[in-house]
DNA sequence: ACGCTGACTATGGCGAACGCAAGTCAGATG
DNA sequence: CATCTGACTTGCGTTCGCCATAGTCAGCGT
């Protein structure tokens, strides 16, 4: 019940994974704050002191962190003035950070079934132009659910230079 | 373009994500080294040392990591025996970790599509039984794709005692 | 000019995660 | 019985992520 690993990959010791789309991944998002960071973004947080408060860490490490996350194109640094305020900066999400979303989704939904309490799932998703449920799904091209043993693994085919 | 916060939850102020799956999820599967075990299980790893050599890191690490792993039950422990050798132990998905397998393909699409080089994503993922392309999607039950700007959070409502 | 507030920066300390190197242990092989 | 190998464990030192506290800095309001 794993994967099945095609061509070249069939000889597990033909190949390293260090070009691993998911370890690149993990770099950007190694840490815990990061990420709780980014879920705060997609709630609408933006500014500095509402995200550290709300991800409940320190405002150094807010710092630390969101510096990274602008770093890595997650979120941009933007000016912002409010009337009869001086001029401050949040916080947004750009769309590389905005494709994070099936990510934050997939790791909600799974926390949900697996880990929550007696009390079930703590928030419901909803589309709000439709009204159905929302879910993260594994999909082929021709509409398929695929499960683990149905997925293929190849390498992928170089685009010519 | 942020999620749209309803009901109680569109006062920010009137409560705190401490429930929150993601969280949880994220203390479960805290690490860089974690995660990563978890992806050469869906790949097939099984053996201790297998698992180790594939992922980078020492042996200590190994045996700690997977110790909190199948603690958490996303692995189990099994004995197996090939013939002429010792009986050993072998590291396999449970249903708890191979619902795990969105997350893992999400982050996967995510560094594929914003992290890789020149080089385009390394690996492509295929239907085997259909051979169509596998994706990630975020969809609701009437079948629609969900934009973040879509997507409606609400305190779920609470399944009665 | 002075204070206030939001947004940081700086310092010190702690525990967790990790690498490296060495040691243990069980059981099949010779 | 001795050896060998896979599967760990132990010890040590480093780096990383984090917290707490205190300090800085820019500019609006008075």
């Amino acid at each position: 019940m794993t994967a099945v690993l095609e061509g070249k990959l069939a000889d597990r010791d033909a190949w390293t994974a260090d070009r691993c789309s998911i370890a690149k991944a993990l770099d950007v998002l190694g840490t815990r704050s990061s990420f709780l960071l980014m879920r705060e973004a997609f709630y609408g947080g933006r500014r500095f002191d509402e995200l550290a408060r709300r991800v409940g860490i320190s405002e150094a490490v807010a710092a630390a962190r969101l510096k990274e996350l602008t770093a890595h194109g997650l979120l941009s640094r933007e000016p912002y003035q409010e009337p009869g305020q001086r001029t401050r900066h949040e916080y947004v999400l750009t769309d590389k950070g905005r494709d994070l979303l099936p990510v934050a989704l997939a790791l909600m939904a799974w926390g949900d079934k697996h880990l929550a309490g007696d009390r079930g799932a703590p928030l419901a998703l909803r589309h709000i132009t439709c009204g159905g449920d929302v879910a993260v799904e594994v999909r082929c091209s021709n509409d398929h659910d695929v499960p683990l043993d149905e997925l293929g693994v190849n390498v992928a085919r170089r685009p010519w230079r």
